[in-house]
DNA sequence: CTTGATTGATATACGCTGTATGCGTACAAT
DNA sequence: ATTGTACGCATACAGCGTATATCAATCAAG
């Protein structure tokens, strides 16, 4: 058993893991698994997803592997490094849809696919943000989208138009998502008492808040998405 | 004549600045303007406008304040504290139309505006991501954009889809343009050696970059914002 | 089978971070 | 004149990313 002091948003979370280095007395071969980037980025994103991203230290992720922080740099070059592994992790395990499908159908799958695997890892969207790398998963992705309205008959301009709104649209979304968890479960308890002091000053924020708190992001966000894909739409014409 | 080294990206950057301490012989009180939020604030936006946010440290910040880091802690609650003043700052920065004016021009109005606020301090949308916070410069600035939509006749619920998407637009935007000149800046150099490379596996993505390398940001833009504008249009009709 | 090279885990150390704590001084109120 | 409060400063601590050196284990070549 090893104990681990993980400091997560100010309050001490005590994460005791087993340790899986084990010495067969008299082997003189460890039996735990070897250490590779694949295993570390997994570690990686597991634990930003359990604790989040800025819990994330080198030598945390050390202990949950079972081995010392410097270990790591073996096998990756350094801490961005990880953060792009994370990244790129995010944007392979998207679903890509049936290249018969047609471009809005294409469109559609994406953008909901994409919008549910960043929501299962929030952090993917502050990281873009701070990093705003694309590794090879992310080009793979890109390149997938691209072709699809390319392929639509879209003019490259267009097609250009229509990534950038894409992205921006799903990616603002993830975001909004995000802020809007937190926002709730950190002020659940006097939410009564600051609407009313809101309300004071800001009315139509108050007005809306109670939508914002209830709203359904995927639903929302399909909304936005047929406003996009009927404007695009326009422009094939 | 105080010198401070800073670090930024791995750059040694040697900062001297003069300190107004004069302690005029004989007098006891100190001549330096007195510190406050407003002015921690402040010299935290210029100092990450110039050396970018990853850079700002409570230490560095003092060196700039002539003070040192723990006076700061009189007047912040801590480093979160400053991040929230800054977004905040930004936000309160953004002009705000005249409110005659009819809610399309509103609409085109403050998302350029607010973009150009966000370009002009790029760390504040990933600061934003990753605090997930609004202070009440952000509150007072969200309250106007939904009086807009309200008055322009929009239900509750299409006012909050309004928000929703022009936020998500503008954010997403902002986010291309810090990284596009970012992934231009750095890589200029080898630029067509890099294309050839990702021609190889990503035709597509290869076809578009010179598009999205030279793209003026502030046009692309107003075509997305100009889709939804019409898309909300058909909303209200 | 021995030897030399290479690989990868570890230990130590450095400079940096945010900030808790305690101290001293300056000024306002009594 | 005294006392309380505000505020700048010095010190200290735990944690951070990572450079460097050391050491054990693996494996190729003789």
């Amino acid at each position: 058993m090893y104990g681990v002091n993980l400091y997560v948003r100010r309050k001490l979370v005590k994460v005791d893991m087993e340790i899986s280095l084990t010495y067969d007395a008299g082997m003189t071969t460890t039996a735990r698994a070897p250490l590779t980037r694949s295993r570390i980025v997994d570690a990686a994103v597991t634990f930003a997803d359990e604790f989040g991203v800025d819990a994330l230290s080198m030598r945390k992720l050390g202990a949950v592997l079972g081995v010392e922080a410097m270990s790591l740099y073996n096998h990756v070059d350094n801490k961005d490094d990880i953060y792009d592994g994370m990244i790129d992790y995010v944007f392979t395990s998207i679903p890509l849809p049936d290249p018969d499908m047609n471009w809005k159908d294409s469109v559609r799958w994406i953008g909901t696919a994409a919008m549910e695997r960043f929501a299962q890892h929030p952090w993917v969207v502050s990281l873009l943000m701070s990093r705003g790398n694309f590794g090879p998963g992310a080009l793979a992705f890109m390149d997938h989208v691209l072709a699809v309205f390319i392929e639509a008959g879209f003019s490259d301009e267009d097609t250009h138009h229509a990534w950038q709104m894409l992205a921006s649209h799903t990616m603002g979304y993830t975001f909004q998502q995000a802020t809007n968890q937190g926002a709730v479960e950190e002020k659940y308890d006097s939410l009564d008492a600051q609407l009313a002091r809101l309300g004071e000053h800001f009315p139509h924020v108050a007005r809306m808040a109670p939508l914002l708190a209830q709203c359904e992001f995927g639903r929302e966000y399909v909304f936005g998405l047929e406003i996009i894909i009927d404007g695009l739409d326009a422009r094939l014409g």
